[in-house]
DNA sequence: GTAACTGCAAAATATTTGCATCCTT
DNA sequence: AAGGATGCAAATATTTTGCAGTTAC
């Protein structure tokens, strides 16, 4: 619970229910989460507006990052090394089970780096991989 | 533009002219397109509904697949290979264009294997590359 | 001719914006 | 007390569904 307000603080949020209760759940979870889950775990407690503004907020100040999906959906991870450095560093590999749907972020698997054709200048890489998780197996 | 159909009869799909339009579009252009791309470049001669029932029905059939994006969009994209098979090979880096915006396949860049922590079982991997692309470097 | 595809209407869902009120500092 | 955050209402955007008419084969 320190933690939580820490982060809020360092980032110079003002601390409100929302705020500490969203985050919480971040923190509280290994996987990812979508704007549907956060409204279903914190029992519509909050105005829809409010958790957008919330997550809107959390990805400004780099608190949380969102993952790519191949569905229309949007998953945001907050991930431990990059809070508490208080920037990002989401260069490593998430993981998508296809049993229990969660996403992880793998934090000791780094994206490797690959070699592209003349002319592409890489600047950021991120990599999914879909299987069955360690829970699941 | 036989290419074109043969895709289609290949696939067992009636040749129409939203098929036929939206899947030229694919062809003629090496970037994936996201729905609200493929409205405007038809002109929106053809009604939304069919656009998404004609990307669905070709997502099915394996001519196009979806890539991964980091907001809440959904790109489509048609890899040569995958179409000339008739099924799906989409391991492949996806690039993202930071500055035309435009995602294209690396067809010749695959996926690098990664080596995961125990008891993950990896299924499927997918690669996205954020940076300046080979026109607008 | 028949099955399948399209367009229109409308429903359902998701996201954004404005504003008055309430809460944090 | 002041600035920012929240909730509500409503506007906007996106996606899905049903159905009647049309088209491909």
């Amino acid at each position: 619970m320190e933690l939580l307000l820490d982060i809020l603080k360092r980032n110079g949020l003002s601390v409100t229910e929302s705020r500490k209760s969203i985050l919480a759940l971040f923190l509280q979870r290994e996987a990812a989460l979508a704007h549907a889950d956060i409204e279903k775990s914190t029992n519509e407690s909050f105005d829809r507006v409010t958790v957008y503004r919330t997550l809107q907020t959390f990805v400004e100040k780099g608190i949380i990052h969102n993952i790519p999906t191949t569905d229309n959906s949007i998953l945001y991870a907050l991930c431990k090394d990059n809070c508490e450095e208080g920037h990002h560093h989401d260069n490593h590999v998430h993981f998508i089970c296809t049993d229990c749907e969660k996403t992880i972020c793998l934090e000791d698997v780094t994206v490797p780096h690959v070699k592209l054709p003349k002319g592409f200048k890489p600047h950021h890489a991120a990599m999914i991989v879909k299987g069955i998780c360690d829970d699941c197996k």
